[in-house]
DNA sequence: CTGGATTTTGGTATCGGTAACAATACTATT
DNA sequence: AATAGTATTGTTACCGATACCAAAATCCAG
């Protein structure tokens, strides 16, 4: 910058205004810090601008688990809309232990961003602390946590399930099994379990452990969970396979089998990916705004960040998810 | 760090070393300085660290697109070896069009990430100036280019590609049909039609540009490919599915026209995604090292970047696949 | 044409660390 | 015990930008 600001024969500062404040520097100068600018290849280095105006255009993404497709349109909203403001997302992974969240929540803050996305609600207390501390403004979107650290957009998990599990309620099933991914430091699938038995107090029906279960990502885990229900339990008539893609998983076992879906049991998913509706007994599910969660969470963030909208502090959004009928149930 | 130094009585010097090359100081100062950090609750700013040391712990990740499952093994493999090393990883998508990664890499550069890791292999000259220009290392990884701009980890497309259409050909099928994503602006998808046109002069087949056909992504976009194959050139016997999931959407579509797969039309894919081996029948394809890629990307970045292994520099690791033979073919 | 208001430009300190070298304390050797 | 050698700590300058305030240039009404 030093050797811009000679070669247009004028002061640093009169080449950081150009670049930064256009309107605050003369049309002539401007011109002739661009001109000496591109002569020179000038790059500007932003760490430096960063420290010096204890601003930073970076944003610290948190997420459990990289290689989840779920998280790929909420990541998607995110980056299009900050990339549009400059800013630049940081991102990790946390494994799904808060320890581990805790950790990385202090490197970004070290870095400097200047906002934090979490996509899980479970924090350690000196994780929570940190970020108070720090002052920049958090947005979690996992979930529609209890004690929010700050703001929140998502939707509600547990709304969802219970929501899901009525349907099937009403459309006269009466055995539901309930499916979900570990529920271990997962608020997520904890809110989806108590959806799913709040939903069958509201109709009526007696929970029955045996019908409950837990298990791991993947096709595999859907079909074995499958077998099990039905061999374990045989007057189960539906499904509810509340995580992943174990539906998928579940529906192949089915079709091996030859147990009719949903003559002999019905099935039911959480999120709508492309492949529900492709396959044959296309699957009953749940829309979920994931691209638009990365978007809001976006904008509310840099309103934050930008504007200083001090207003939107703790604010939460719950926004709104879609139950999809189909030929499944 | 000013008002850690004055709680432990030392320099800041000491506290820096304290922190960063704890060897360099003695056991009593050490202790002392890491209380102090305690007590106070200091958190380094690793942008003034950056700055003064000229070193960067942020490695910069372009993709095409970031909803796309395809990368989300290599990002991981990535991120895994990097969070090992204390690296942050920058992530942004370019959207297929060089022009804007281009512009990307500048802001990274602009960042002073200490390393640059591009999906893609087509790039404006310009942006290889401005890479070349920084003097920071770079890793290629979604195929083997011609002309490598520094170092490459990936599989060769082409090779992939060869490789399964001549199974196919050796399997007795003779009217292959090929069917990939837009190739403008893809290396990957131009590679790979190249690789199976090599393979068809290769076998004495004649190609046929009517079974040769690019389509976008998504199941639905495999099925109508599939249709219009089978409709337009009726002798065709198997067709070749060289990117994302569009296979699933073409076998889904001989289920409802009830062709039988392989009877009537063999069917194989590019990607081992989980799915292939569970649908009936289970489908033929090629096992890629995304994961390894990311990982391999990861460590000789950090070569360079660390040990500054400058023998590493414009090296190409050409990792292998494997044709996994299934039902479909 | 002049004085004050306004706009544009520049000088200097500073952001929070680290590099490079200087100074001091401690060890080992003869 | 003296000296060279090594380990530890401190001093100072600087990384590359921006904030803050001062100075110069421009504008405009009276």
């Amino acid at each position: 910058m030093r050797d811009v600001a000679a070669r247009a024969g004028v002061s640093t500062m009169t080449v950081s205004r150009a670049l930064n404040e256009p309107g605050k520097v003369s049309e002539e100068m401007r011109e002739r810090v661009l001109r000496a600018v591109r002569e020179i290849g000038y790059l500007p280095n932003h760490l430096a601008g960063s420290l010096s105006s204890n601003r930073s255009t970076t944003i610290g993404l948190i997420v459990p688990s990289i290689d989840n497709s779920i998280y790929t349109q909420t990541v998607k909203g995110l980056s299009e809309v900050l990339k549009s403001s400059g800013f630049q997302l940081m991102i990790a992974e946390s494994g799904y232990d808060p320890n581990e969240e805790e950790e990385l929540i202090t490197v970004f803050l070290s870095h400097r961003v200047s906002g934090l996305v979490l996509h899980s609600t479970e924090h350690t207390p000196q994780a929570a602390e940190k970020i108070r501390k720090s002052g920049i403004p958090v947005v979690e979107n996992g979930n529609i946590p209890r004690e929010p650290l700050d703001m929140v957009v998502s939707f509600s998990n547990y709304d969802a399930s219970y929501a899901m599990t009525m349907h099937l309620g009403r459309l006269g099933y009466r055995k539901i099994a309930f499916a979900s991914l570990y529920s271990v430091h997962n608020d997520r699938s904890q809110d989806r379990l108590q959806g799913y038995h709040a939903a069958l107090r509201q109709l009526g029906l007696d929970p029955d452990p045996r019908i409950v279960l837990e298990t791991e990502r993947g096709l595999a885990a859907g079909a074995e969970v499958m077998a099990r229900v039905v061999q374990s339990v045989p007057e189960v008539d539906a499904l509810f396979c509340a995580g992943d893609v174990l539906v998928v998983g579940a529906l192949f076992e089915c079709q091996k089998r030859g147990w009719a879906v949903p003559g002999r049991i019905a099935l039911a998913s959480f999120d709508d990916v492309d492949l529900l509706r492709h396959v044959s007994p296309s699957v009953t599910t749940l829309r979920l705004p994931r691209y638009d969660i990365g978007e809001r969470t976006a904008r509310i963030l840099l309103s934050r960040i930008m504007d200083g909208a001090e207003h939107l502090r703790g604010s939460v959004v719950d926004l709104k998810f879609e139950l999809i009928q189909r030929e499944s149930t």
